[in-house]
DNA sequence: CACTTGACCTGTCCGC
DNA sequence: TGCGGACAGGTCAAGT
């Protein structure tokens, strides 16, 4: 699921729930989904949680790192004190359920439970959820984290102030023979980039997915930069894209895909010219473009 | 070496 | 209604 906005968003509405916590105790559910001892996190304290490409982390004291990876429907949840479920709200359920959020469900994989800064047991817990359970939850020495091979060979942030078309264009260059669309998602190239974005800054750059990157022009190249930051940012904006299963830590689902140009709109109106969208298998995966505007 | 496909899992949806 | 197959936001390993 969770591409870089998705990843982000989540971040954002989890270190406001838990710096400063302690961890209590953690319950893991499903041992395939979690590597480490888990007992080995009680009693210590949240200082900060990152984000890196489509990976999340939570440093600890004690040198200590939990880090998360929600591949397809990975799903992180906190509930708090005497939370009631709002009508939006569809903790493990989907975009139409009115289901209410009751925690833990059948896809629950691990929870957190904490310790308050006044020292006593608090009702929030977190939920790692995952139907699918390709998600990860793996503890590593903070101090050694740079060696994890899952944070190795990971291209540059796109958000960041040093990534530039120029960069783009060189790691891109990698993959001469490949389609545009296909090497934009591979995370050595660029982090943060999935299936759903990689179609919308095609889109957005009017370049056609099919297109191989040695064709590519140098103005191409800038334009797809341009789409890449400009569609990322407006995804976060919008709260990440839900199609199933994506939502905030507080159980709530993404609005991009309300905003999207071409993703999930097979059959569509094109947003810029009268074409229509049309669906793709590249490298196994769906790809949305409009053939008469994207060249 | 460059690239594609299958596997990992569970659930949903669509066509017959 | 039931059943089989395709498909779903990611990433490895194995195959061509």
């Amino acid at each position: 699921m969770p591409e870089l906005p998705e990843v982000e968003t989540i971040r954002r509405g989890l270190e406001k729930k838990i710096i400063g916590l302690t961890i209590h105790k953690v319950g893991v559910l499903n041992s395939k989904t979690f590597f480490g001892d888990p007992q080995i996190l009680w009693g210590k304290k949240v200082l900060k949680v990152w984000r890196k490409a489509k990976m999340l982390g939570i440093d600890l004291t004690g040198d200590l790192s939990i880090v998360f990876h929600l591949k397809m429907t990975g799903q992180l949840i906190y509930i708090g004190n005497r939370q009631q479920a709002t009508g939006d709200r569809l903790i493990g359920g989907h975009p139409t359920s009115d289901m209410k959020g009751q925690m833990p469900n059948s896809s629950t994989r691990v929870i957190f439970e904490f310790i308050d800064p006044r020292g006593e047991i608090s009702e929030g817990k977190l939920y790692f959820n995952d139907q699918r359970k390709f998600g990860w939850v793996k503890l590593v020495q903070s101090s050694k984290i740079k060696d994890q091979k899952f944070l190795q060979n990971l291209g540059p942030e796109p958000l960041e102030k040093e990534f530039s078309w120029e960069i783009l264009k060189n790691n891109l260059l990698r993959h001469k023979n490949l389609p545009i669309k296909v090497a934009l998602m591979d995370q050595s190239v660029v982090s943060g980039i999935g299936n759903i974005y990689a179609s919308e800054v095609l889109f957005l750059a009017r370049v056609d997915p099919r297109k191989k990157v040695a064709a590519l022009s140098d103005k191409e190249f800038e334009k797809i930069y341009q789409g890449i930051k400009k569609s990322l940012e407006v995804a976060i904006e919008k709260g990440g894209s839900t199609r199933a299963h994506f939502v905030n830590i507080e159980g709530e689902r993404g609005y991009f895909l309300d905003y999207a140009n071409v993703y999930g709109k097979e059959g569509q109106k094109c947003h810029g010219c009268p074409g229509k969208v049309e669906k793709i298998t590249q490298a196994g995966r769906g790809t949305y473009f409009c053939p008469s505007c994207q060249k």
